[in-house]
DNA sequence: TAAGAAACTGACCGTTTGGTCAGGACTGGT
DNA sequence: ACCAGTCCTGACCAAACGGTCAGTTTCTTA
């Protein structure tokens, strides 16, 4: 494995652990068995480490987000299609969006979090532009941030016990029953 | 206004806003408009200063938990009561709990910040323990972290625009829906 | 094997950080 | 008038930070 992804590797790894302001150049230059000078070497600011770091997680969600974004989410279909491309999505890019999530600031220095927010209202967009009605969209807002949140610190809900396919099943599931119900005309639940 | 309270809610602004890492003594110090030092004589060390700006939040947070530990969700009332208390307590408390929330990590410097870990175990307990089969854990765990998510982070779901009695009413509804049908023997809605 | 490019390093720099400290100002009590 | 205690400050400190740079090693290619 070349160094540079090592590195990039690192990055992620310590970030999702510790957070970006208390992982410094010097602990991912130790944690890759370099020194400090060759990681801003091979990426001139440190900024630039963490862009870098995310952007794959950036991309699959922007690619996700535009599979739906001139499409809407009308019938049921979509929903279900949405869902559960939602939850493939978070589960394979769980650490990414682990960091997104909790560094909301930040998004002036580093553009890769600036891009994410974006990310997050175009979703919320799609999300909300489907609702029937605002309490559908709430309900349906709550579902998926719940999902993502839920996901990401998994050690809450001890989701980490779980198989990656028997995870992602019941993700879907449990998702799909509290927001289908609600597509189309509103079928009034309450 | 004693300059001591200015000083913890000053630091409670910022640090909801710009994060912990990212919020120095001088910053808070100065938008406290008193010295440095003069913060530090209040708080003698940064993480006894966050430690007590958090401490209301923890405070009310494990009231509530108190509340229901050693009792469960059982009834249909009784997840009514917890849903509409946890919405109650997440309004009211956001911004502390928007911070416990975007800093997982620190927990070692940070002992608030370890004490909220305990309580987020402790009401994730209540609400899987109270859960009828796996598919119901999961589903109540997503529908407590979701409207605890999309609340914190308000500007997603475009959430700032009600007004709080509205606020509480919506959450509420869309929380009960998603979670009082599966109280008691499962209804199976999938 | 020579030569140029790419990879890499230790030493160094300016800045900012949390925190200390000696001392000044302002109180209420005697 | 005096004093003790609280409140508050500017000056200072060591440590850690991101980043630079001159120079060395390693790789590639002819």
């Amino acid at each position: 494995m070349p160094i540079r992804d090592v590195i990039l590797e690192t990055t992620l790894q310590l970030i999702a652990k510790h957070g970006i302001s208390a992982t410094s150049v010097q602990d991912i230059a130790a944690a890759s068995s370099c020194s400090k000078a060759n990681v801003l070497y091979h990426f001139s600011h440190k900024e630039q480490l963490i862009d870098q770091s995310l952007a794959e997680t950036l991309s699959a969600t922007a690619r996700f987000i535009d599979r739906f974004e001139n499409r809407g989410l009308v019938s049921v279909d979509d929903r279900r299609e949405f869902t559960e491309g939602l939850v493939d999505l978070l589960v394979e890019y769980r650490r990414g969006i682990h960091i997104v999530i909790t560094h909301p600031y930040l998004g002036d220095s580093i553009p890769a979090l600036a891009t994410a927010r974006e990310l997050m209202a175009r979703m919320a967009n799609i999300v909300a532009g489907s609702a029937t009605s605002e309490l559908d969209r709430i309900r349906f807002g709550i579902a998926v941030a719940g999902v993502t949140y839920a996901l990401v610190s998994t050690e809450i809900l001890e989701l980490a016990t779980l198989g990656p396919t028997e995870l992602k099943a019941f993700l879907t599931e449990a998702l799909q029953d509290m927001v289908l119900h609600s597509a189309g005309p509103t079928l009034g639940v309450s």
